[in-house]
DNA sequence: ATTAATCTTGACCGTTCGGTCAGGTTTATT
DNA sequence: AATAAACCTGACCGAACGGTCAAGATTAAT
């Protein structure tokens, strides 16, 4: 029972984690997720892990039991991001100003944090064996609720009739594809990451077209 | 020297390989697909794949050295596809022709091959290391000259002005995305994979959203 | 019929993997 | 100062990995 939770129930001091188990578990986080994004699940070892963070591979053992538990703990965190950038979309009334905001902190994202997409789509690509039940709870009623606010638009004619399901697919799909596919990307960019300027054109460009393409803008 | 080719030039017969070496070729090909898609490249093993291929494990390594080289000819064979999928751009001479017909194709693909676009999704994701050159060679000598065709429409006033490659990555990204996210899909609809019907929607829908948003039609 | 080439395979090898553990060190509590 | 809790880590383990090989079986060429 070497992390029993129990033991921080023990005195007021406790009950925010110790320093140094908060700095070490998020140093082995941060470790982890270059390192899963760089490899995969299984390319990822605990021993590039730990040499990543610069501790002992049992200390690694110290702190998440397995790699699984630890790579649980990676997707957990990438879970909790995704769902919250996507407050972008109920924050606006409009349709133009919704889904503009919504592809565009997507975008952001996808710029900012691509180790944490890239773990996601391998994640899913592998089948989703780990989150599978998130994504059909959580993520499920999430769009279900965004699918409703898109049907109503579409009843009071603010944009054409469509299929909201797939709307948010081609949303998904086309931002993460920046971050998924950079090493693409790159190759067919004369070898060079997309600039600042070329990736805010790339953006303008997704809104515009996904806009125009349903009708939300002329 | 076991595989030396040079056996191959002996007699005429041999022109075309031995039967037995063409099936065996193809069995443990068609087997290494549905392995290297299910677990990735390191998830995937020899062992695995010997099983699926119903053969022992040294014989894969008669026909085919190493892991790596018999990857290497799966990822071959992939993008001979991918390319010949793409002959669709150029047969038209119009833009939507051209895009509809180009983008239908590719999401047929992603339909009827979703496990070799999942093995190609995940190379990229692992920053392409073994198809590198074939991505700043032949991938982007592939999409220079249909940036040029793409243009030429935007300079004629058939489609609005846009930067082509990133319409192009946009297609790419929506119609594979099918593909590769297929078990998130399928865990939003019901825990259904899309029926046809469902599939036929998406594609007319995508198809839809992006000619309109590239304003090729009204 | 004989020989040569090709194909087949169980047994084996060195390496690396995730994970364990005993025993020492540091930090917190009283 | 003493005790307990938490933290640290080198050495080790069984399992599984990619790959090898010798020796036999099958097929093709003469």
């Amino acid at each position: 029972m070497k992390n029993d939770l129990s033991k921080y129930k023990k005195t007021a001091k406790s009950v925010r984690k110790n320093q140094i188990r908060i700095n070490n578990e998020r140093r082995i986080l941060a470790a982890a997720v270059k390192i899963f994004a760089g490899y995969g699940y299984q390319g990822a070892t605990m021993r590039k892990i730990a040499e990543k963070a610069g501790l002992p591979k049992a200390n690694l053992h110290y702190y998440f039991q397995t790699k699984e538990q630890l790579y649980r703990q990676v997707l957990d965190g990438i879970f909790k991001d995704w769902l919250a950038a996507a407050n972008t979309f109920d924050e606006c009334e409009e349709p133009v100003e919704a889904l503009r905001g919504y592809i565009e902190t997507k975008m952001d994202l996808s710029r900012k944090r691509p180790l944490e997409s890239r773990i996601w789509a391998e994640e899913i690509l592998r089948g989703a064996p780990l989150i599978q039940d998130q994504l059909e709870q959580t993520l499920a009623a999430w769009l279900d609720t965004r699918v409703k606010r898109i049907t109503d638009w579409i009843n009071k004619g603010t944009i054409q009739a469509m299929n909201p399901r797939i709307l948010m697919y081609m949303i998904w799909a086309v931002t993460q594809h920046f971050a998924d596919f950079e090493s693409q990307i790159r190759a067919l960019n004369q070898q060079q990451n997309l600039s600042d300027e070329q990736f805010a054109e790339a953006k303008t460009q997704v809104v515009q077209t996904i806009l125009k393409g349903i009708g939300a803008l002329d």
